[in-house]
DNA sequence: GTAGAAAATAGGAATCATTCCTACTTTGGA
DNA sequence: TCCAAAGTAGGAATGATTCCTATTTTCTAC
């Protein structure tokens, strides 16, 4: 494992923030001031394939990577971007690999919102 | 109501495919030879805000858009991009409603597999 | 029906996340 | 230590999507 793909491990796994790709970049620079995008973008796809982190797509915002803990619900505010993890109950997903008949290899649970933060600011303005 | 935004409609309704945008506007083509990609995009972008239609997101596919039936999963293909869709129980959605304490305003529920036809393709090649 | 304002369009340029390419480094094993 | 394989930096290329602008269409009030 190099050292790069070291740190991009290291930066995700003590991050509660599901960072993007740049904010990883951001993150890896201060650490190793060489280090370039494409690096940081090739060993996220690589360590999505291990099954190391997952990747979490959001439409028209750049993907979020996150540790693969237990499966769990993304919730997501539109106007914020904050993303909430809710525990989703295996019988659930059993429910939908018999139901769609088919050899599920990963799940993405998202949920949008518009959170309790952004409404209030809302109403505020 | 413009004509291009009523044909983007009707084709959306006559299709079961989950079409992207370009594929939209390639269908789009034949019955106005005229009509441009940007009006496809932003009348898809207008009718999601509406309600009218909704988005599918897919890491590193294009958007699909399909018609806001009752709640379901999309069953997606990493081999050949095929969506299934499978129903989802209300309860389940009201759970997450619950445990998120959020008001939510719409549900991705996506599962990647490779389908049964991808996996003997693999498997007799 | 008509004039003017507002909304929508076509066409193409611009954006931005992501991937690809290439010459150069680093690494691990014999 | 030396070589081949793997990985990297840097930047160019790609592709979906958005933005811009002049033109066209639609709608409303008369």
């Amino acid at each position: 494992m190099s050292k790069q793909k070291k740190l991009i491990t290291e930066i995700l796994a003590a991050s509660y923030a599901h960072p993007t790709a740049s904010q990883i970049f951001e993150e890896a620079r201060r650490k190793m001031p060489n280090i370039a995008l494409g690096t940081v973008y090739r060993n996220l796809g690589v360590l999505v394939d291990e099954g190391t982190i997952v990747r979490l797509s959001v439409t028209g915002q750049p993907d979020r990577f996150d540790l693969p803990d237990d499966a769990h619900w993304h919730v997501i505010c539109d106007k914020c971007g904050a993303v909430k993890d809710i525990p989703v109950d295996s019988d659930i997903l059993e429910r939908i690999e018999r139901d769609a008949d088919e050899q599920i290899t990963s799940y993405l649970l998202t949920a949008h919102c518009t959170c309790k933060k952004c409404r209030e600011a809302e109403i505020n303005q």
